[in-house]
RNA sequence: GGAGGGGUUCCCGAGUGGCCAAAGGGGGCAGACUGUAAAUCUGUUGGCUCAGCCUUCGAUGGUUCGAAUCCAUCUCCCUCCA
């Protein structure tokens, strides 16, 4: 993997770059799609390619659970496998370790899991997490490590992360692949910006092609995720990927851009379509209510994607009100194109050196409170 | 014609004297969702001048301090026998 920088945003400092990996490249700031089960729920493979996804992400922790990582190894690496060629990103699992809080146990040796699908007992080291990782097969895995709730107790987010470094180190030994994959080190450190600092300090010092931020967008306040983002990218190498983990509002991946981050992935915008609720150039819409019944609009007018373009709001809405497997679709296929349409939006404001000027109009539209 | 069962708030369906404006589903309405235990979850679902009051359990009348619940008549539906 090689991150190449091409230019900055003179008006904000975001950073345009681009990803080479054995997979091909993606474009930096890139939204990642999130397919836990190796699958982007309701897509495609080539229909992710045409709203212009370049990489998506998988899931370490689902997939060890169900099929099992040989299964993947023997049918060709995850690529092969959910027959998606490009770059692909797996999550190591540590963020089972905060969704599943109640099926689990942390030791410093790792992580005892009760599988949520038959309740057998499992536990994952950090070496264990990298070896299903190089199975599986992805471009760029990450290290296995605690992401804690909000709020948090200081001295706890200083203990957590402190094993995540030890964890980090023992995940960069454990790596078989280093050539063909490349392991990103996870900054934790919860919204203390003095322990962030010394998280970055200690997975630097380990040395990792990329670095992650975790721990973020688990409820604490747009004000305090910012903060952390301020206080903690100028640490971060210029010269490698840098990757907000679990965001995807409209909002947060314009402010996270502007405050230096490369990579983004959420399940905000596949979860919320599939429950009813659309972003659109003009706010959120919950396409699901009763306003939409009669409504021969598409969702967004502004929009390009192929729901905007064929179907109106009152028929995906009757869509979905009689649970029918398209309707989830298309609400998930726009919200999708809507945010990596905004990508190469916010790619190309960087390119004409007016990323600010680009925020006001977008929120003045969208509406800034209304993420 | 005879025997029996039943009509409950938008729908299905509990409830058989007071704790019932009435369980539980469904449907409707509204909200949430951010490295996916999620096509999930939460709230709400008679009216009002809303700590209370009014109207409601097929219809009418009655018993009772008090009825969706008991009695009478009427009405409609279902099953079985002829």
């Amino acid at each position: 993997m090689r991150y190449e920088l091409i230019k900055t945003c003179k008006q904000t400092g975001a950073r345009l770059g681009r990803v080479y990996t054995p997979h091909g490249f993606f474009d930096t700031p890139a939204f990642m799609p999130v397919g836990t089960q190796a699958s982007v729920k309701g897509m495609s493979p080539d229909e992710l390619r045409e709203i212009g996804a370049q990489i998506i992400l998988s899931n370490t922790y689902h997939l060890y659970m169900r099929p099992g990582e040989d299964i993947i190894r023997n049918g060709g690496g995850l690529h092969g496998f959910m027959s998606w060629s490009g770059p692909i990103l797996t999550d190591s699992g540590g963020f089972q370790v905060f969704s599943l809080g109640n099926l689990r146990d942390i030791k410093e040796e790792g992580v005892a899991f009760k599988s949520h699908i038959d309740g057998s007992s499992h536990f994952i080291t950090p070496e264990k997490a990298i070896e299903i990782q190089n199975d599986l097969g992805a471009d760029i895995i990450m290290a296995f490590d605690e992401c804690i709730p909000y709020p948090c107790e200081y001295d706890y987010a200083k203990r957590s992360l402190e094993r995540t470094s030890r964890w980090a180190k023992r995940c960069k030994k454990a790596h078989g692949r280093p050539k063909e994959q490349a392991l990103f080190g996870i900054i934790q450190g919860g919204v203390f910006n003095d322990l962030r600092k010394q998280s970055a300090k200690e997975l630097m010092e380990i040395d990792f092609p990329g670095y992650a931020l975790g721990g973020l967008s688990v409820g604490e306040p747009a004000e305090k995720m910012y903060s952390v983002l301020e206080s903690t990218v100028p640490l971060m190498p210029g010269n490698k990927p840098r990757y907000l983990m679990g965001v995807g509002s409209p909002d947060y991946l314009i402010e996270g851009s502007i405050r230096g981050i490369d990579m983004f992935d959420c399940v905000f915008p596949t979860r919320i379509g599939r429950n009813g609720t659309v972003l659109t150039s003009g706010g959120r819409v919950i396409v699901r209510d009763a306003k939409s019944a009669r409504s021969y609009e598409s969702m967004d007018p502004e929009c390009g994607c192929y729901a905007c373009k064929n179907f109106t709001k009152a028929y995906i809405r009757h869509l979905l009100k009689a649970n029918e497997l398209l309707g989830l679709r298309l609400t998930t296929w726009h919200n999708l194109y809507f945010l990596l349409d905004l990508m190469k939006k916010i790619r190309q404001a960087i390119i004409d050196d007016e990323l600010a000027t680009f925020r006001q109009k977008f929120f003045d539209s969208f509406g800034y409170k209304n993420n």
